[in-house]
DNA sequence: TGCGGCCATGTTCTTCGTGGACATTTACCG
DNA sequence: CGGTAAATGTCCACGAAGAACATGGCCGCA
């Protein structure tokens, strides 16, 4: 018998507050045109009747749709969950990206394509027919894929780049890498290590480079020599406990070793615990990812964490407020270090 | 100079097959009465120039709107997220729903609701009114909020409630706590053990009955005895410490246990530590939760997985494929056993 | 052969809730 | 009192669904 509940429009306001649906509407979208009076009169209806604009008329008629695609890829994002590690990454961008959206009145959407490129502009395309976003925030491996940069252009939706530093289109969001290796490096100076081994990631990655200079100029600025302790690995294991070997066998083994990746990182702490040396007793350990793992570890490691959420945070705040995506420059946020078990003073100065 | 770039619409697909905007209409919505020919003409018009319906304007038609609401706990999620620990809940949910609801055409826009109960009822109306779901997923605590489940009743939302043994209304989708328990139990039968010890989770969660009858039952069903070897703790660690000295200090000394929280399975690690008991050697241990810090603690820890993705994944299904939520059994999932390093055969035995 | 009836399709119109373009009213100023 | 700008109202478009109804072709049946 009960009814079938009827949704409260922008006509029931209007008939409540006695004034036409367009002065509603302008009360809606902040229209300066309004008189004080008839302001408060359309809130008080608003707010008694408990009105919520639908976004899907909102939508419908040319509005916003305060909307925002957060574009994933699918593999990555799957298996990190499947296998229940390495969700950081997307768990910090939901946080920063949800909560964000939130504080304007905006919704995400959690898309997944594939990389494949085949697929990929076509499941791009259709979601961006069937949501008609306000906004899409681009992940890695997606942030510098033309396709997609282009597609949006062409469809003029505002987007940002995640971890990405190439100046426009759409908003490049990434983190200060260099200030993130300057600020591990002066952490362990701070400590009083003197020989501050680094174990760099492969060159292809842009972000290897910027870390590398931040390392040596912190390293510079002590007047600390950086000779022999540069190593590079590719960020997995295998690479990371040679470099750390080359690193401790070499002319000036290293009181303190900072790695580029959690594997990495956990190759140098497995060769340090093989070879006697005491955590941080012996060797301070650092790492550049803060994964489950690292902060599960004996000792927990000290590690660099990556702002994704502020990314995050950032990249929607920039889509949502400035619709024009032309040229501008990149963001960069700051890194931060977390200090836990796997960093000490070293032994020598006990 | 560019054009802004015109969306196809029904419209175009209709003047591409040569067709009226009715078939096209008819095609989309699956409609019966249309000849395989016309059928396939339309389907090829809609492939060639790439056209998705615009979920608004479907939503504005009264059709569905393709969207379902995953409500979580803002507190509990931010919480989790923040820490940078303990959103497996929530990842798990996320990667099931998400999965389930891109298979069949929907997306999922995940809302965070503060508990406090002066907000949460203007909140969810607020969502509800402006994104019209077609379903609503309630994860605890809200499953069995009576002020939310009466809500979406009142606005014939389907929805369905997970961690809930509760009927209707809507659908409660839960775990099989009874068979995780048995299933655990009988893995450390099958190892040997004959004394295994249950630390049950406070009596005012009725799940903690239905663990403790599974434990029971398949310690009955291979004819070990059970007495003295129940001790109940409130979920938290300090009580899991209690509980497993109670235990180890009992009358008949377990040589495995299964406690019902993460942290009350951590308590007992440190204690059986504390007293030289080697872990899995003298005491294997169990734990009910599988978090992060349970996999990377030494010795990673056995644990139930509750099958966090198949229930959100199984409540998507039930949403999406029945939208009268009138009186439904409760499913139930089962739940599966992650074999580690924290359980083996009774050093007795070797 | 003619008629009723059904199926596939086309036509036209309405609905949904909102924003935009434009028209109208009001108020104030010189 | 005319001019002008601000405040407010009227009407229509947006994209799709679907109802109501018209059409035409085909069938079976007398």
């Amino acid at each position: 018998m009960a009814r079938r509940r009827q949704a409260v429009t922008i006509r029931h306001v209007a008939a409540d507050a006695g004034v036409s649906l367009q002065t509603v509407s302008r009360v809606i979208n902040k229209e300066p045109s309004v008189r004080p009076e008839m302001l408060a009169r359309v809130k008080a209806s608003i707010e008694r009747l408990g009105y919520v604009p639908s976004i899907a008329a909102q939508r419908m008629a040319g509005s916003r749709s305060y909307l925002i695609v957060a574009l994933n890829d699918r593999e990555r994002t799957i298996a990190g969950w499947r296998d229940r590690q390495g969700t950081d990454w997307v768990d910090q961008m939901l946080l920063g990206g949800l909560l964000t959206c939130a504080e304007h009145g905006y919704r995400m959407i959690v898309e997944l394509v594939d990389t494949h490129s085949d697929h990929i502009e076509r499941e791009l395309r259709a979601a961006i027919a069937a949501i008609r976003p306000d906004g899409v925030i681009l992940t890695p491996p997606h942030s510098e894929n033309t396709l997609i940069t282009c597609l949006l252009e062409e469809h003029r939706i505002a987007f940002a780049r995640i971890g990405s530093r190439i100046a426009g289109p759409g908003f490049a969001v990434a983190m200060d890498e260099a200030g993130a290796a300057r600020l591990a490096t002066e952490h362990l100076i701070a400590l009083g290590h003197r020989c501050i081994g680094f174990i760099a990631g492969p060159d292809d990655y842009e972000l290897s480079g910027w870390r590398t200079e931040g390392w040596l100029a912190a390293m510079a600025d002590a007047g600390l020599p950086t000779d022999d302790l540069l190593a590079v690995g590719d960020f997995g294991f295998a690479s990371g406990r040679a470099a750390a070997a080359a690193l401790l066998d070499g002319a000036v083994p290293p009181t303190a070793i900072i790695a580029c990746s959690d594997q990495m990182t956990l190759a140098t702490l497995e060769l340090a615990r093989e070879r006697g040396l005491d955590v941080p007793g012996d060797l301070s350990i650092l790492s550049f990812d803060d994964t489950p793992i690292v902060r599960f570890v004996a000792p927990p490691l000290t590690a660099i964490v990556q702002p994704i959420a502020e990314l995050t945070a950032c990249a929607v705040k920039r889509v949502i407020g400035d619709p024009a995506p032309e040229a501008a420059e990149p963001i960069i946020v700051p890194a931060t270090l977390t200090i836990r078990a796997s960093t000490a003073a070293p032994r020598s100065l006990a």
